[in-house]
DNA sequence: TTTTATAAGTGTGAAATCAACACTTATAAT
DNA sequence: ATTATAAGTGTTGATTTCACACTTATAAAA
């Protein structure tokens, strides 16, 4: 005999996305003015509700692409937030997502729906609900994720160069690094496949342009390293 | 207006408690054997269902009392489990949970009542549903726990020994650590206040015990540090 | 009371890593 | 040919890590 846990209560759940990006200069993240009551009008993360045959894993990659068009984007959960109040209309919990994209690679209509905007870390407007706190808590995590694993590779492009790459870590980290120190620790890591091209855009001289070496990242995403900055 | 959500799902929401304790030796968990169906007299961690007007860590605490007569232990959220089949009777996700505690410190009688048991964590039965992933994922936060606060207030007894305190940290990292090296890292934290007592149990000698400063002690989990061994 | 057995307690030196620091070079523009 | 600009590059001292073995306090036994 089966029990069917009648008597227990049933929630609405929710997932919502920190989308992160960055423009060369500044970590970003993508919001969107919400688009029906409670806070209609007001800045918040993109979200939706899981639906009953769903994982969260694929609730939140049904928002991220409705939102940028883009698929098969890792997606990493955060934190599961249940204040009874959270949500003045009904109670409802929303666990929280958050993932790295390349602020150019993504469709604008869908963002043009939601009156998608990017906004600099440092500085974001209140959000709705408790989604500041979920914003506080995804940038703790990812500065943490940088001292145990390579990242840049969805945030940068393809090829990108030496500073970009610091500048990318200093946005992250929220500090700034020393050059020299720098390119000999990331150098050290093996990650990087030195081009022969070159970008001239930022000098005179030109700066070389690096690729990951996405095997030797993956290794190290998977296998996980030791790195202060 | 408000908006009332009225056409989304709703879902059986759940907590399941890993709690972790020390025995001077092994690193345990406490399970249960599943009192109802599903899968009722198998192993199981301790789990309830989320009611309407509670938060997750309100029903994880209520969890661990009704288990271990404990109160007001900090229990720390892990992740949300959320395979659409994890449970075979209804769409339920679950969010885990975990805790430290002492293994001395708790009521006997609900434990009868549920049949817990301590395991060692190297020596696991096969667990219900998805619990083993949870445990395997707690023990690896567990583990890197260590590496950036101090731990062992909540396992160890009052006053302990320095080779207890090393065999707490051994069996958490699952790795034999040099008694000298790690004798002087810990006490490079300055974490431990040492008594003139002795613990005469062990050897003809005895040795100190030792207290953590508990003001230190918090502060230091607060900051964070980086500790590895 | 002396001897013995046992775990506790303690320090050093070599190797690796970290952190601070400034000059040279390649190139396009003038 | 000169100049202006950002790119590129190594060294040193300080700190941290890691490997490693003998002495000491004490109770029990002789």
């Amino acid at each position: 005999m089966l029990h069917n846990y009648q008597k227990e209560d049933k929630l609405i759940v929710a997932v919502d996305c920190i989308i992160f990006g960055f423009d060369t200069e500044n970590l970003k993240v993508l919001l969107i003015k919400r688009g029906f009551e409670p806070k209609k009008g007001n800045w918040s993360l993109m979200g939706g509700f899981l639906k009953k045959d769903e994982t969260l894993n694929e609730a939140a990659q049904r928002v991220l692409i409705k939102l940028t068009g883009l698929n098969n984007i890792y997606m990493e959960q955060l934190e599961a937030y249940s204040e009874v109040d959270r949500d003045p209309v009904e109670r409802t919990i929303s666990v929280a997502y958050s993932t790295l994209i390349n602020i150019q690679n993504h469709e604008k209509e869908p963002q043009q729906q939601y009156s998608a905007k990017w906004f600099a870390v440092d500085d974001l407007p209140k959000l709705v609900f408790d989604h500041n706190s979920m914003l506080k808590r995804a940038m703790r995590r990812l500065r943490h994720k940088t001292t145990i694993q390579p990242i840049g590779l969805e945030l940068l492009p393809e090829k990108f160069t030496m500073l970009q790459l610091q500048k990318l870590y200093e946005a992250i980290l929220n500090k700034k690094l020393d050059k020299r120190n720098f390119v000999n620790k990331i150098n050290s890591l093996k990650i990087l496949i030195k081009l022969s091209e070159k970008d001239k855009r930022s000098s005179r001289k030109g700066s070389f342009l690096y690729q990951f070496d996405q095997k030797v990242y993956q290794e190290k995403v998977t296998s996980g390293f030791d790195f202060r900055l």
